[in-house]
DNA sequence: CCACAGGACGGCT
DNA sequence: AGCCGTCCTGTG
């Protein structure tokens, strides 16, 4: 374990409020002055911005260039991808102008499934406080600063977890659901490595729906959120179907759009950038 | 007291 | 294949 730090000039299409407050994260928290502290694998970070300016600190074993990088998606070109998205409509404009600094974090794939599966049906007060309670119970403690966080639990961890105790965490009746999945990723009936070497998104995608609690909108947030990384998925939930149907389809009743629509639709319009213009739309219309 | 929240699932038609 | 009630828990 090893203090580090880091810091980025001049930084374009990165904001900490738009990455952390868009819905794809759990485990982060803003501070008073501003910054922001997640536990990433093994490593506490907290990051602030100056300006355009990065200021990044670390505390844990990997490299923290690299882990940035990495996990922040700092090696694709998020302004190439909204020039493209904004020759679309004004709608994209007027949302890219809104969420500007979004970025799609790569989070660790076990941790986005179990999070996401926790996500169903709940609201995002309650996902991190069960999340944390998860990480309090089953994870690794890393003490910094005088204060305590703990890492997300391996499946390894999580296995120790008793359908009760997850229960007692607050999971309500997605405590099997955990339970279940974490069995079949540590049998290797689900090989989570694996899912990383397949290139074609709806074969994965396929395979996420085999996990218990893992339906069609969890399984293309961790397609989207998670280390797989697929722009080509467009997660459905009330917000989006919503935004849809306002700004393309407008149906009487927004909740008989059909879902297919909306998929075609998204398909349609945003190509292989579905995933990425879903969130600019999302963060915008949710405000 | 009831409605609803950033869905999934099972039973039904 | 589509429709619909139900599933915990916290908040308004």
């Amino acid at each position: 374990m090893k203090e580090q730090k880091l810091e980025l000039k001049n930084i374009k299409s990165f904001n900490l409020e738009h990455i952390f407050e868009c819905g794809q994260c759990f485990r982060w928290n803003k501070n008073e002055d501003g910054s922001y502290t997640g536990v990433v694998k093994k490593n506490v970070i907290n990051i602030k911005m100056i300006g355009k300016d990065v200021y990044v600190e670390s505390y844990g074993a990997d490299d923290l260039k690299e882990l940035f990088d990495y996990y922040f998606d700092m090696d694709r070109d998020y302004e190439t991808i909204k020039n493209e998205l904004q020759k679309i409509d004004s709608n994209m404009r007027r949302s890219i102008l809104y969420g500007e600094g979004i970025r799609l974090l790569n989070q660790d794939l076990w941790e986005t499934i179990i999070s996401f599966i926790i996500s169903a049906n709940n609201n995002i007060p309650r996902i991190k406080g069960i999340i944390e309670r998860i990480s309090k119970r089953f994870g690794d403690k890393i003490e910094w600063n005088g204060i305590q966080y703990y890492t997300f639990p391996t499946p390894e961890q999580l296995e120790k977890a008793s359908v009760q105790d997850l229960r007692n965490l607050g999971l309500g009746f997605r405590d099997v659901r955990v339970f279940e999945t974490t069995k079949i990723v540590l049998n290797k009936e689900i090989d989570l490595d694996k899912l990383h070497d397949e290139k074609n998104t709806q074969v994965v995608r396929e395979e996420l729906l085999k996990l218990p609690g893992v339906g069609p909108k969890v399984a293309d947030c961790i397609l989207l959120f998670s280390t797989l990384k697929r722009l080509d998925v467009f997660p459905i939930d009330v917000w989006v179907r919503r935004v849809m149907n306002e700004l393309y389809i407008h149906n009487e009743d927004e909740n008989k759009v059909d879902k297919k629509l909306v998929l075609s639709m998204a398909n349609e319009k945003f190509g292989n950038l579905q995933g990425i213009a879903q969130q600019y739309l999302f963060y915008w219309k949710r405000g």
